[in-house]
DNA sequence: ATCAAATTAGACCAAATGGTTTAGTTTTGA
DNA sequence: TCAAAACTAAACCATTTGGTCTAATTTGAT
């Protein structure tokens, strides 16, 4: 039967909460009062508030990956059209989150990453994980003669989601697609072969 | 005569430590203490900390454009090579600075940018006086045929600083330029004529 | 059935948080 | 010169922070 709690239920919520409103404004807390949790069963699974931010970057980021694969394996499109609507995609998921979250990935690199080397080391190791898969597309639309061939392929995948984080400042300072929406105009146009 | 303590002073202090801590990292102990201040002295200057916090971010708006306004005026390079130089400067002041800080407007728009309105509003106004001057230099560029005329001088301006604000995250993870770098011959290769 | 391990529960803790208050000192301008 | 305004100083406050502790309960293996 397991027990009362579980370690992915308090990994949810963690991630959603954190997401949403950074890592030094949640308290754990908050995390244990949204996930119905007691202090005693929260520190029986995580050893600090560091450990357990930690335990979500992965538990996000492996999650993220295999939501990716499934993504790209199942694309019937061109390869830069699999990448394009991919980043539709999560400009979409962005609009419906009212423009508030951003991703998670970006969001502790930038408020943790200089401060803890654990946040860092574990944020950059998902981030290369997701950038794999990306590259893995971009070569087959250089291939195909659709993508560009000035740069390889993981610089690209790389220079594609890194631009994406930065379109995440200005939606989150105007609650707008707009700014998503024209980074993906041009920059599409820019890696076309 | 004037005081003992006077705004700006405070005001520079707050930015460098909150550049470098983030928001909800730093208490206003720590900047009183760093500042050398006592608390009834900044309660004097300032409503709350988030009152502090939007003046930070308009001291550093200003004093920012006002720099920028003098390195474009004063260069002698063609505009696209103003511009190359310019962001070659940004990411040398990232290196002396060990990586580690970013930019206060890309961390504070990051961190608080949903969670208070009133940042988001002083954020967002203070960026997009920057871009006015990057867009000049872009119409410049434009004009004298080293800058592509598929988008226009304030699209390509966002495009490049919000590109740069996307490289921020890697480079704190990675503490290295190597995707900075990256990231300005990609890109200059992109907005060519 | 029994027992050790894992989990639950929440009271408790010292330290830090943003902020208030009160009292005193300087400065300014009329 | 002198009163009002601005500023300094720090003790104080309720609340929250991350984290510990102890005791009870539940579980799975024997």
């Amino acid at each position: 039967m397991g027990y009362k709690h579980n370690k992915e239920d308090i990994l949810e919520v963690g991630y959603q909460v954190i997401r949403k409103n950074g890592y030094h404004h949640v308290g754990i807390n908050q995390i244990l009062k949204e996930a119905g949790i007691p202090k005693g069963s929260f520190y029986n699974f995580f050893e600090s508030k560091e450990d357990f931010a930690i335990q979500v970057i992965q538990y996000y980021g492996e999650g993220n990956r295999s939501w990716l694969k499934g993504i790209f394996q199942e694309s019937t499109e061109t390869p830069i059209n699999t990448l394009k609507s991919f980043y539709k995609l999560l400009i979409g998921y962005n609009e419906d989150d009212n423009f508030c979250s951003g991703c998670l990935i970006n969001n502790m690199g930038n408020e943790t990453g200089r401060l803890y080397d654990s946040l860092a080391k574990e944020t950059k190791e998902q981030f290369d994980h997701w950038l794999d898969l990306i590259a893995e597309i971009v070569k087959k639309g250089q291939e195909a003669k659709e993508i560009t061939n000035r740069f390889g392929a993981k610089e690209i995948a790389n220079y594609l989601h890194s631009g994406f984080y930065g379109t995440f400042f200005k939606m989150k300072v105007e609650r707008s697609r707009k700014d998503m929406d024209t980074w993906l105009k041009m920059t599409f146009e820019f890696i076309r072969a």
